[in-house]
DNA sequence: ATTATAATTAGAATAATTCTTGATATCGGT
DNA sequence: ACCGATATCAAGAATTATTCTAATTATAAT
């Protein structure tokens, strides 16, 4: 299972500013974790991660990062249920499945050459701009 | 669009027992007003519109009857991002489109023939026991 | 009828998130 | 570099959906 990125390291450089957003510090140190864990953290755990550097963040300022990052695209938000958001670097279409034993949350991809609407009794004249496809159940020891 | 079920109105007789969970006179009218609105009311919604009919009844007592009626299999329960839960008596399994436009939920069922497998890369040896399927969009005027 | 069990009620508690306010930092123009 | 305007940040209060608690009431089982 991939939880790390290794070409995302703490000293990674990020710009200045990305799709129109600035990057300021807090900003910059928010995305990293999030480039690097790729467990679908919440803003708590963004939160107690990132005060390793920044030691002066507060859990609202990362709330904001993480929906300013949501805003412009960079990031994506997930929820589960009602559980608390968690968020995600992964910008690929794609979909979560949450294995119930272990609690490890997977991304899906979809396989090329889907279409939605094939799959889907949309109502007539539907434009879908955003899906969302949780699954939950297990996985078989092999 | 179906927002009523004529079939099932305030009078209709509901057994004392559904799939082992005891009918009480609350529950029955839970379910009942779940039966008539399918626009997939909120706790909140149900609270309202069942003082009608009871005029004593608590919200709690409304979330209780809810989570009997979601664990009994009778209903589902549905979440939007990370707005109040929503329930949905309809157990056909669908997804939702959720018109942006109107703020109406439309459910939307699968194509007939159509295996989820064939459509994601689900991790190896997944064995999926829920899907969840939310589509966010506009319905182009006709 | 009596006791045991389950359900209901009202209000307090919880937890995630948002809001508010004042302090800091950054940007553009001079 | 300085100055005002704007954006961001921090800390804690406020909000809101939901759950929990404790006491009461209803139902079921003996």
């Amino acid at each position: 299972m991939v939880t790390q990125n290794p070409d995302f390291s703490a000293e990674t450089e990020i710009p200045e500013e990305i799709s129109g957003l600035r990057m300021t510090r807090q900003r910059q140190e928010v995305y990293r974790i999030l480039m690097q864990e790729r467990n679908h953290p919440t803003a708590n755990d963004v939160f107690m991660r990132v005060k390793d550097r920044l030691p002066n963040i507060s859990l609202a300022t990362v709330y904001n990062c993480l929906e300013a990052l949501v805003q412009h695209g960079i990031i994506r938000q997930v929820n589960f249920e009602r559980e608390s958001s968690r968020y995600c670097s992964n910008l690929q279409e794609h979909g979560h499945f949450h294995d119930q034993s272990t609690g490890v949350i997977h991304d899906v991809g979809f396989k090329p050459g889907i279409n939605l609407a094939d799959v889907l009794e949309l109502p007539p004249g539907a434009l879908v701009e955003d899906i969302e496809i949780t699954l939950r159940g297990k996985i078989a020891a092999s």
